[in-house]
DNA sequence: CACTAATACTTAGCCGCCTAACCAAAGGCG
DNA sequence: CGCCTTTGGTTAGGCGGCTAAGTATTAGTG
């Protein structure tokens, strides 16, 4: 049987999900900080942004009957030979290998993935791409690529590569947040 | 001018988090599909970003003992005086009630918090901030804003305008992925 | 005034993420 | 050769998000 999630219309066009420069004016202020309060605006708004465009994915995925982690790990798979092992998928999918054993769980029960014992390693696995999988991936892809590209076609072309680098730079402070 | 940092350069196929723009022409290849690769790989970018900031601020938080979904918590309360009903909080934090239950459930374990019955609403409950509560935003403020703003810090006051606006148009665009 | 509908919150159960602990197999080394 | 460490994978338990269903209580209506 095909579980298929009603998509739940969530109307949330309230104010919760955009910080406002007043209120990271306001946080400072009650501690009487002297940060700047665009910078902490930009790092709440990309927090706020990050948490909605997830949300967003799960829901665009369960279409499909997927999840993000599924989808990505199905995509890997393929863009991989169809052929992967457990550790890999999880160094490139950059999530724990005990993560992995739940995604991979979750697909071969539905029949879009199988194990296989590899052959040069007593204790590895492989994880294959069935052909309900390739399937799956062939199916979603039109309408998949198509509201991905729907979301960005606010911006022209030059705004895309400046935001690529804005972005990349961005990632790359994230670091403070879990520096020692 | 393209200031490029060596982002952690990945043998091929471990290239965790990070999606390229030849992966996206691969897929679109792959099923014969007219969309602007460019525009997929912002898309996939962002997600990317997106999840790694979830999972770093996740770790932030960490620190003091605390998750963001908690953090926002207290520090929505806070900003409205320091009482709040379950239902507001989860309108203004974008949860559903249920996530709010679980989360006031853990603060109020750890003394952050308390519930109290309505004295005008003989079903609903106020969430108060106590006095540990107040003091545990107090002690992290100075850390956490400073981190914040590191994490911004790459960007001038310039090119954080231009970031706001950008990602505000394509969180404009996420619809495209839940509309229907 | 009683009965039904709407609202506030909680509970139960699923998913995906994590860490830590665990077993099994492989590898290194005396 | 046997031992010990490293590595591959799963398991167990926790958190935070969700939906759906259940329980109170309030509000609306005949």
């Amino acid at each position: 049987m095909t579980r298929h999630r009603p998509v739940h219309d969530s109307t949330q066009g309230a104010d919760h999900g955009a910080p406002t420069l007043d209120q990271a004016r306001r946080q400072l202020n009650r501690y009487g900080l002297s940060a700047d309060p665009q910078a902490v605006l930009v790092a709440a708004r990309l927090m706020a942004a990050g948490a909605r465009l997830g949300q967003a994915g799960e829901a665009h995925f369960a279409r499909f009957g997927l999840s993000t982690g599924r989808y990505r790990l199905l995509a890997d798979l393929e863009d991989h030979g169809g052929e992967k092992s457990p550790s890999q998928l999880a160094a490139s999918l950059g999530v724990s290998r005990a993560t992995v054993t739940g995604l991979v769980d979750g697909l071969e029960r539905e029949g879009l993935v199988a194990r296989r014992p590899s052959t040069e390693d007593g204790r590895g696995n492989v994880v294959v791409l069935t052909a309900l999988g390739a399937e799956r991936l062939r199916e979603l892809a039109p309408e998949h690529f198509a509201r991905m590209e729907a979301m960005v076609g606010g911006l022209t072309v030059e705004e895309r590569t400046l935001f690529l680098d804005l972005l990349a730079r961005l990632v790359e402070g994230m670091s403070a947040l879990t520096a020692d």
